[in-house]
DNA sequence: CTGTTAGCGCCTTCAG
DNA sequence: CTGAAGGCGCTAACAG
């Protein structure tokens, strides 16, 4: 009843029409922008009476007329409820809402740890016309994930993700962490440093054995006299990295070179080694990767790769709305450069 | 064409109903749970065609039938199009997405500067059944968005703020910053602090001025003879911030104390005493608010409020499920308390 | 330039 | 327990 009262309350492109003496096909030829068709007294007429009225164009019933979904799902998927925690996901999402809107699209966001999908409104319902995902988890599982996207025949887009390249409704969109990891490389060699280290976390994920990638690149152009090894940290938590660090020195002696898989492991160690009586960079350099703007506020600034996240949510919301208008993607690997920004720790 | 072929390839519930040999109303009952009216068989037989047929409820029919529209938008009003970048926000938009995913709706997410609301998609078109606000901007503008998004004559729940209490379909969800500016104020008496400060930034925000309202309540329960003076920074900027503080330590006495109105203005200043030879917490001591991850990665370890910005969210989303179940918001002022947590800057 | 007809996929109502 | 009829608000196609 507050449902039939609701329904009433609200105008109908009929009752425009009617208010405005002209048929409900010319107020939608108005609202559509199918000028040809509307003199321009008619239009400004149903402009008044859309205002007076305050009509709004009920989104579901043109949705189910033209058989197009105006709306993006976004899923992000992570075992933490807190799925938006992560400073890259977060630009990541507003560079492509923000490509969306301005396209008339709307982005549609869910995060869930990976058992949550199957039962999913987006997977029970054809709500979206296609999907965005950063997947978070081990390398067979974030391709379960991905599969089960895919199977719902609808064009998707994957964050920071190599797939499958013969699948021609799938898009990868990602930086150029490769090329990340030889900028490091090249700097701390310049420094004449030789042995370094690089904490990774231990579950495996392409961005970073691209960066592994990259500074192994950029050590072998340099004629391999340097060494890199690597720490696994079972998490990347401030307590985890720390305690893979005092596991790595009390069996090896301590590298010239610190690198962290991203900016908070970074500053885990050096806090680490610091606390240690450690001088930075002195004693040790330490380098971190996908700076934002929190790492200004750390002492000494902290030597870092920019991220371009959200060029690269830009990037995204750009191919699938190519998609979903040329029928294919352009292009189904997207590369971004990174940035280096040398801070005091080197 | 691709269009018409599209709408060929997705089974309907006419083609499940077909396929398992019974009628569509039967299949409507299945997916909805209506299962007093079907047979466990019938109900099998069901379940398997929609399986083999990959059948999936077409959202826009299904809401315009019962007019009814399972998503809430979330609108961030901000100037940057970076409209993620602050993490309070992220955390309150993941519980707010999980809430009401785990009811069966979703969240539509739109960030924009206040230019952009009138001709925003949610403002022309009715897709959502209510709205969540998170508005920066001084108060007037605030307040302008707010009626806006309540011309439409839908439920809103808004972020941080106190608004006209007299609307009955308008509810407000913030965290108790008035109790957490207490909570500072009496850690710092305990230790003596007789001369504060407070660094706010110049735009007025409710939660800012709670949290100086705390503070004051604090020191008037002590006798008063401890004072606190504001210092104005142009933004939250780390330049800005840090350029207030040169301006005010050239005309006064250095302070024993210093707020931040949240943890990165906070840092910012501990950063330029300790770079000016200021040893925290002896010469000075330090204090933020919001305090998530990141405060751990400072040297010394902040002080801080802990905001509960996920609990925040989550409780927007029952307040707006409740009201869209009941008709009637239960509560409209829901006001969160805060944790105090001790750092090595105090 | 404007009006009429028909139907998108689903669910409510009512009759079997 | 199942089926048939009708219509939600909108727009494509065609007629005037």
């Amino acid at each position: 009843m507050a449902k039939k009262d609701d329904r009433r309350a609200r105008a109908t492109i009929r009752d425009v029409a009617e208010a405005a003496g002209v048929s409900p096909m010319t107020v939608s030829n108005v609202l559509n922008g199918r000028l040809q068709f509307v003199s321009a007294l008619t239009k400004k007429r149903v402009e008044r009476e859309i205002e007076r009225l305050s009509y709004r164009r009920q989104a579901s019933a043109r949705s189910l007329r033209v058989a197009e979904q105006r709306s993006i799902g976004m899923v992000i998927v992570d075992e933490s409820p807190q799925f938006l925690a992560d400073v890259f996901t977060c630009q990541v999402v507003a560079g492509l809402a923000n490509v969306l809107n301005r396209a008339d699209y709307t982005l549609t966001i869910q995060g869930m740890p990976r058992r949550h999908l199957p039962e999913s409104m987006i997977m029970r319902n054809y709500e979206v016309g296609g999907f965005c995902a950063m997947v978070s988890g081990p390398v067979a599982e974030r391709a379960e994930v991905v599969g089960r996207l895919r199977a719902l025949k609808q064009p998707v887009v994957v964050f920071q993700e190599q797939c499958d390249p013969d699948d021609p409704d799938l898009c990868t969109v990602r930086q150029d962490d490769r090329g990340g990891g030889r900028l490091i490389g090249d700097h701390l060699l310049a420094r004449r440093v030789s042995d370094l280290v690089m904490i990774v976390p231990s579950l495996h994920w392409p961005a970073v054995e691209n960066r592994i990638g990259g500074v192994r690149d950029s050590l072998a152009a340099a004629g391999g006299s340097a060494r890199l090894s690597l720490i696994e940290s079972a998490s990347e938590s401030f307590a985890d990295v720390q305690s893979a660090v005092a596991r790595y020195l009390a069996a090896n002696p301590p590298p010239e070179a610190v690198i962290g898989a991203n900016d908070p492991v970074a500053t885990a160690a050096m806090l680490y080694f610091m606390d240690h009586g450690a001088r930075v960079p002195e004693d040790v350099r330490i380098v971190g990767f996908n700076g934002f703007e929190a790492h200004r506020y750390s002492r000494p600034r902290l030597t870092t790769v920019v991220s371009a996240a959200y060029a690269l949510g830009e990037r995204a919301g750009e191919a699938m709305l190519a998609r979903l208008k040329e029928g294919a993607f352009a292009s189904r690997d997207e590369v971004l450069p990174v940035q280096f920004d040398p801070g005091a720790t080197t």
